[in-house]
DNA sequence: GACGTATATTCCTGTAGAGGTATAAATGGG
DNA sequence: CCCATTTATACCTCTACAGGAATATACGTC
């Protein structure tokens, strides 16, 4: 079970780590598995999963289980602290190259990973073979 | 030397530390010393000159000598990615009871603080005595 | 039930940083 | 020059956490 509101200072410190950042940047713009993630940002099965599970105990992202996917979104109801925080990353990240490159990356593969939004857009009866490759 | 521009994952690293969060709040409202910092948040010497080298280390605060007392504040020319961040606590701190007990602290010591202000506002002819006590 | 894929967890090691004590350095006053 | 005051630094210990390897768990397919 996640906790439910992050205070500012757990905000701070689930930003402050770049890997953490990017993955919030990535899924301010689509729900994603951890396997997007890990493509995208060129992480490790472990780390990808680590930091994941770092940022749901603390209340900045959500996890719902889809078939064998676990899939990782913003809180639909995210909490003042965190609002500012994403507005914040909003504004400055797209200056940013690491940011920008990580966002192509993403479009790039809006193909593979899209069926992943729908299927966390309620659809319960949602099928699918295989997310990649 | 200080540190010019802190970017956004220093900026997030200084304010994730509840201590540093508390100075930062104070220095947004006037320049103080070191003992001032210490008195009004209840800190010990050396940590107090810690967090302040910390943040002046990433370019959150500034630092002037006058006299024997080293008079911290916060940047003329913020970065964007901190004057984001001192928006947002402006806006998000005044809610949290701790900090509101700092500035309460803070504006019962103004006539013991005040001078830092002056002597930092470019008055190079500056000079008082005793701080305080 | 065996297997493949996706994800989480456990154990290990290394490092950043917080807190404390002691000490050093800078400044001003006598 | 000696001393008090203010601040910084060095050294130590402890904890959080990042990264990696190995293993466990969950789910779907056959």
């Amino acid at each position: 079970m996640a906790k439910r509101s992050p205070n500012l200072i757990e905000v701070y410190n689930c930003l402050c780590d770049e890997t953490r950042l990017r993955i919030v940047q990535l899924l301010s713009k689509s729900p994603l598995c951890v396997c997007h993630l890990q493509e995208i940002l060129g992480l490790t099965q472990v780390s990808a999963s680590k930091h994941l599970a770092y940022l749901r105990g603390r209340g900045l992202v959500e996890a719902t289980r889809h078939e064998q996917w676990m899939i990782y979104s913003l809180p639909l109801r995210p909490s003042r602290e965190l609002d500012w925080q994403l507005k914040c990353l909003q504004d400055c990240l797209t200056t940013h190259p690491v940011f920008r490159n990580d966002l192509r990356k993403l479009k790039s593969r809006q193909a593979d990973c899209g069926w992943v939004a729908e299927a966390v857009a309620g659809r319960p009866d949602f099928r699918r073979s295989s997310p990649k490759r």
